[in-house]
DNA sequence: GCAAAATAGAAGTCATCACTCCGCTTATCG
DNA sequence: CGATAAGCGGAGTGATGACTTCTATTTTGC
């Protein structure tokens, strides 16, 4: 179990940030081929790090859900428990705002997301446990909401904003959900 | 310009019969053999009808917004304008639940779903016009909201769907958006 | 009942990928 | 510095699947 090189640790990182735009930008059906020349590696570098364009595909989704996660909990220990929630969604689905993409990907990968039970899934899953029950503990958020409906509600509004216009659209939509979201 | 024969009629329609629900389960990967097969019709009848996969796809999909078109006409005609958006919502994400996919079928195959501008997309957005109109008239719905917004939210909520645990769950993520539809 | 239109589906073409293999390069460590 | 193995690039491979073509057969419309 010797660590591994320096370039190699490198590469891996470079391309999964490659992965995740390109992938977002032109779907799924993209050749790795195209992946491996925008990451500026070659084919064999890409399959050596991810045998199987599957796997490359789930690393980058699980590198976007651990940054999710972590904002989530970043927000549910430094936040106000009353906005941490809502604050939380309009920041996630800001960030996605550009192409959401998230589960769409894997789905048009023949992956089921809902099958996915790994750690930044749970981890995901915990932080928003945290939020959620702080915001109903404040009041803010309506008690009868738990925790995958609230992942679903953050990948359908995600999902929404793809229709919005502009920004005045965008704010619209998430006004209807976050007031929909408070307690009644 | 003859009119086609009644058995090409026919095929045409059992095809994209078919076609639905095989491209819903199996997603935009099967092959057109497949879809032929199941449809019972042979490859090359199959392409005669759709000279591309992608006509083929396009034509499903056009076929639903129709239906969906049909169902947001009906309610805006015959139904309480206070009530029929919420119903048709409820109705169209109903619908979509056994398996939403949807739009999600058009990005797998590379296709923009915001670029679509047929005649179906064009009776829908009218559709849900009325809709949305009629029911900020009776008060029932906020005044900021426009179709753009609405669409998203249908395509969303339809999404989010899929994340709900049972009925339970998706009853919650249907009163979450129809209370945030409400005016405030 | 017959001509025209349509169909089944076998066989073949061609492009596209995911993935493999292997000779070369370079980081790392003594 | 030099050895060495970890890592790299990219030509090549095999499978797959969209689409074509063609012949024998069936269906339809008049």
């Amino acid at each position: 179990m010797t660590p591994p090189r320096a370039d190699a640790v490198r590469n891996r990182a470079r391309i999964l940030d490659t992965a995740e735009q390109v992938l977002v930008e032109h779907g799924t059906t993209v050749s790795t081929e195209e992946i491996a020349k925008a990451a500026g590696v070659g084919i064999g570098t890409l399959f050596r790090h991810f045998p199987t364009k599957e796997e490359l595909i789930r690393g980058v989704f699980e590198a976007r859900l651990e940054r999710l996660a972590a904002d989530a909990t970043r927000l549910a220990t430094e936040g106000d428990p009353a906005t941490a929630l809502p604050a939380f969604l309009r920041q996630a689905v800001e960030q996605s705002e550009v192409k959401n993409a998230l589960a769409g990907m894997l789905a048009s990968a023949g992956v089921d997301v809902h099958e996915l039970s790994g750690a930044p899934q749970r981890a995901l899953r915990e932080a928003l446990g945290t939020l959620l029950h702080k915001a109903q503990q404040a009041g803010t958020v309506r008690r009868d909401l738990e925790v995958p409906e609230l992942i679903g509600l953050l990948a359908g509004t995600s999902k929404a904003m793809e229709y919005a216009g502009d920004a005045a659209g965008r704010h619209r939509i998430l006004a209807v959900v976050l007031d929909g979201l408070r307690a009644t």
